[in-house]
RNA sequence: GGCCAGUUGGUGAAGUGGCUUAACACACUGCCCUUUCACGGCAGCAUUCACGGGUUCGAAUCCCGUACUGGUCACCA
């Protein structure tokens, strides 16, 4: 048969059949429930909240079901690829603690897995096969369109309304006699390899999608290309088909922007007869862009890259635990419930996932970072602060590393309980709200006790601490001796009778203990006043009042 | 333009025919608590679910139409 003639000359050192890579890829030996679910980027160097969100489903999806997450190197693309793309991805999932059962690296060698290459580069023969099989079956074709000849298609096509792209008698070379083809191979004319697609536009299918539930879709009537003439590598429609086939994927998880791809999957998989993948095709994020909303991009908005969140000092488990609320919106009340299991235990539902896209809300990331944090305990919190700071404020990382109980205790300041403090929302904002607790960053410049005169405030700060600082003191002690301190200066304590007899005082308690505070830290806003003292003890403390 | 989908407050959303005079969380506003701040507590914030029509005793929920929004239509993934 000269299709065989044709396959061999396109394809003249693929010896193997499906057959014998079905054999060397059997079926998972995993438990009836298993997910098998697969991060698969292409290597181009960034790491996008758009692929953060499935990847972090496919953890859990995997974990839950005690079914098996791998990578896969999409890099069919040579031309977009980046250099150290994959370490990258490989750090990313390293740093919030998404590791891979199954993968490769290249610079490492390292591999695991037993359905590898994860190389999709190093895959191409598996393909070929596929594609020789299609060609021997007549069920694909080279095409010879040239990229000039495709452009006037889609003109014309535009031009008469019709629908666009290369489909029956659009599809010049779909029944190009084999004798030809063979002729214009051996005659060095670029080609393609197209899928001879008998699908029709005008019947109809049902399909499934977790998220979306059943979707009705035109059969595909396009033939696609599923291998490049550059390089004989397949697309990315090909490459999915065959890697999720033998990789036993059971279930896609991907963005919504591929729902419009499922009729080309459809026929893909019906083709070869083989069993579709469940899919989760999730909701865009979006970004409000003035009045309109458009899909989130990384050119645009710099919270589109996850290296926003590293800069910015986001744990990394609040990052995931936004994205989870985003997912399933019962998430938080399930975290309220279970405040210490792990994500993965949260029984995430792809039905309950909204079909829309959704605005990424970074206040709500916050808020979820900021009660995080809270519940950290100050070791926690030191050791988050301190690896961000090695990495973005190095001279900060000394500090702390120079004080490390010390900045344990301010970081000690109302935690634990049923109400913690809150007010670290990410790790780069702490040395801002904390340089005052450091000699080395302390500055007695820029006092402003207000209406209260230089004597005055010197007057309380010399009387303060020679007859009632007692370090020994618990807070309540602590405090009703300021309020002695108030009563034999004539400030009130009493802060009813304060508001309601002004004239008879010359402050109150309040005026006092923030003329304490201003000098100890130049701020009127700090932390409770008696905690800092306590951890300053009162060397440090009569240095400070001295530097006035 | 074709195909697919969506439309509940500033945001994420709950809601699947009567329990909804529309949950919860974030944001915002006010009050209370209070040595400042943060925390916490209380209250306010959609007279209404894009619009129009229909089905029904009854509709945010079902049906039809319209509008708008988004995705996609590459030898990119």
């Amino acid at each position: 048969m000269n299709r065989e003639e044709l396959a061999n000359l396109i394809f003249p050192t693929i010896t193997k059949t499906i057959a014998d890579y079905e054999a060397m890829y059997p079926e998972r030996n995993l438990g009836e429930n298993a997910h098998v679910t697969r991060f698969a980027p292409s290597p181009t160097g960034f790491m996008h909240i758009g692929h953060f969100m499935p990847l972090v489903i496919d953890y859990v999806l995997a974990r839950q079901s005690e079914g098996i997450f791998y990578l896969r190197n999409e890099d069919t693309d040579t031309s977009r690829e980046v250099e150290g793309a994959v370490e990258y991805i490989r750090s990313v999932l390293a740093c919030y603690d998404m590791n891979p059962d199954e993968y490769e690296y290249r610079d490492t060698n390292e591999t695991r897995g037993n359905y590898g290459p994860y190389i999709q580069s190093e895959r191409k023969e598996i393909y070929q096969t596929f594609i020789k099989h299609l060609i021997i079956e007549g069920k694909a074709y080279p095409c010879f369109l040239t990229k000039e000849e495709m452009d006037s298609i889609r003109e014309g096509q535009a031009r008469d309304k019709r629908r666009i792209g290369i489909y029956g008698r659009y599809a010049k070379y779909r029944d190009l006699p084999v004798e030809e083809a063979i002729q214009k191979i051996k005659n060095g004319e670029s080609y393609t390899i197209r899928l001879k697609s008998s699908g029709d536009f005008n019947r109809k299918f049902t399909f499934n999608d977790l998220v979306n539930g059943e979707m009705e879709f035109p059969e595909n009537d396009q033939d696609i290309p599923i291998m490049k003439s550059k390089d004989g590598l397949p697309t990315y429609h090909f490459a999915h088909l065959v890697d999720d086939y033998l990789m036993h994927t059971t279930h896609v998880v991907r963005g919504q922007e591929w729902i419009s791809s499922i009729p080309i999957h459809y026929e893909l998989f019906k083709t070869f007869d083989f069993k579709m993948p469940k899919y989760i095709h999730i909701p865009l994020i979006l970004k409000k862009d003035g009045e309109s909303v458009r899909k989130i991009s990384k050119r645009l908005d710099p919270e589109a890259k996850m290296t926003y969140y590293e800069e910015k000092g986001y744990p990394r488990l609040a990052v995931i635990e936004a994205v989870m609320t985003i997912a399933n919106s019962n998430y938080e009340a399930w975290r309220e419930g279970h405040p210490n299991a792990p994500f993965t235990e949260f029984a995430f539902s792809p039905k309950k996932m909204s079909s829309s896209g959704a605005l990424f809300d970074l206040d709500k990331l916050d808020n979820i970072s900021k009660n995080y944090i809270s519940h950290l305990t100050k070791e926690e919190v030191y050791e988050g602060v301190l690896a961000w700071s090695k990495i973005y404020d190095e001279e900060f990382s000394k500090v702390l590393e120079n004080y490390k109980d010390y900045s344990m205790q301010i970081y000690n300041i109302e935690r634990g309980g049923k109400k913690p403090r809150k007010d670290y929302t990410y790790y780069s904002e702490i040395k801002e709200k904390t340089w005052y607790m450091y000699d080395e960053y302390f500055e007695s410049i820029a006092y402003d006790f207000g209406s209260f005169s230089k004597e005055e405030v010197k007057k309380i700060l010399d009387l303060y601490i020679s007859a009632y600082y007692n370090e020994e003191d618990t807070q309540e002690e602590w405090f009703n001796r300021i309020k002695e301190m108030c009563n034999a200066l004539g400030y009130a304590t009493d802060m009813k009778d304060y508001k309601a007899n002004q004239e008879k005082y010359k402050g109150s308690v309040v005026d006092v203990t923030n003329i304490i505070r201003i000098a100890l830290t130049t701020l009127t806003t700090t932390p409770n006043l008696y905690d800092i003292m306590q951890i300053f003890g009162r060397e440090r403390i009569e240095k400070r009042f001295s530097m006035i």
